[in-house]
DNA sequence: CTCGAAAATTGCGCTCGATCAATGAATCTC
DNA sequence: GAGATTCATTGATCGAGCGCAATTTTCGAG
């Protein structure tokens, strides 16, 4: 894919009307880099600068490392989202592709400066960044007081948001990130989700018919398991 | 403090110029509401609907609830923060006043709305929400794979941005909250944070002259203790 | 299909931080 | 200033989850 379908992409899912999506585009196009990333690989962006990355296709994971070498995954965006990537804080962070990736990268300042005349698309870009931040304090929660067992029943919740409804009703989800991802998003070990997953499955809440595919057979018992409040869903 | 005199706070704070200043305020004024909130209460904004908050003075957390009671800090802000207060999430959030404190509230749809033709304001809020999505991240990474001590000293040196040079060189930082709200934001025991802080002392990496005020004697130990990339202050 | 490597699962002792309990320090009320 | 109350500190035990190791399962390559 190149940068102008890339910038499409980004136009239509932002909501910008047939009119102004050219103009848009042209807007952003100089201040746009689009990176094709193989599984595992980080781009490189824009040394020290805050980049906000929307997610073309794929999967990728935000991850924080300590200079002591652990990794923290800070969260993990599907197509059509919008990552924030913060830049000289306390912690290095860097997208890495979960599979095979494509990323629109731009440089926070200069975005915001390109779409000064637009500001629909501007609170559209606000949206998602809010959609981030409540996600990454949810996550927060799950960090701090919750049990292994919530931790894990709470993201399969989370990650829920992606799955579908399978024949029998169930709700199947598609796991893109190995147990290893899962273990450094939960602050756990892979050997703790395991055991928490063979627990589920043991208790009738989920099924698990392949290594990446979980179906959600009891919701509402995942979510009183999670300690979350119930959902209007 | 009136309406008038916090939203003059605000816009001040968020860098309009003199001449818009009055334009915006007049703007805002249909939307915002004043809180004077007493130590340890909680304004009750409008149910259900996602809402900014700015902080006019004093100190404030944003705590999230579990349905069994818990909770978590999700993050301290102080005079000047833009805080997101999510709605209709797995948990319930609530802003909640450290001493007496004063706050402006908007619906968030709605102060879109009132500085459409704003872009500087709207900027200036991104800015802010950024910035609580960056700490949040922070926070998240403290959480996720660090240690009691770990954590500890790294909330030392986030609390550090607003502490002031003592006559000795050292940062003098003040805590307005208590140690259980520190140990609610760390997902930590008051009585862990509590060896952790002695243990901090007692290796002069800090002095506690009173309940509330810390100096942190060696910011670099600190950043060491902490895993924290050094910086380049 | 078979093989080989990587990923996931399961078992078992150990450690860090939670929990329970008691003491000490600070702040408030009268 | 004395008493009361809240908050912080310190000590002793306990348990959830880690770390290591051994299997088992999955999946890609040939």
């Amino acid at each position: 894919m190149d940068l102008t379908t890339g910038l499409a992409c980004f136009a239509e899912a932002i909501g910008a009307g047939e009119s102004e999506r050219q103009c848009l585009i042209e807007a952003l196009r100089p201040h746009a880099r689009i990176h094709r990333v193989a599984d595992g690989l980080e781009p490189k962006f824009d040394q020290g600068r805050a980049t906000l990355v929307y997610v073309v296709s794929g999967h990728a994971k935000l991850v924080a490392r300590s200079p002591d070498g652990r990794a923290q995954v800070v969260a993990f965006h599907f197509k059509g989202d919008v990552v924030e990537v913060p830049s000289r804080a306390d912690h290095n962070y860097s997208v890495c592709a979960i599979g095979t990736c494509e990323l629109l990268a731009f440089a926070h300042a200069e975005l915001l400066g390109a779409v000064r005349g637009n500001p629909a698309f501007l609170e559209a870009v606000f949206g998602s960044v809010i959609d981030g931040l409540v996600r990454c304090r949810e996550n927060a929660i799950n960090l701090g007081r919750k049990s292994a067992s919530e931790r894990v029943a709470g993201f399969l919740l989370t990650m829920a948001r992606h799955g579908k409804r399978g024949q029998d009703g169930a709700l199947v989800v598609e796991l893109p990130m190995s147990r290893r991802d899962v273990s450094d998003c939960l602050g756990l070990t892979i050997e703790t989700i395991s055991r928490q997953i063979s627990d589920l499955r043991k208790q009738g809440l989920i099924a698990t018919p392949s290594r990446a595919r979980v179906e959600l057979l009891d919701a509402d018992g995942l979510r009183e398991r999670a300690n979350h409040f119930a959902s209007a869903k």
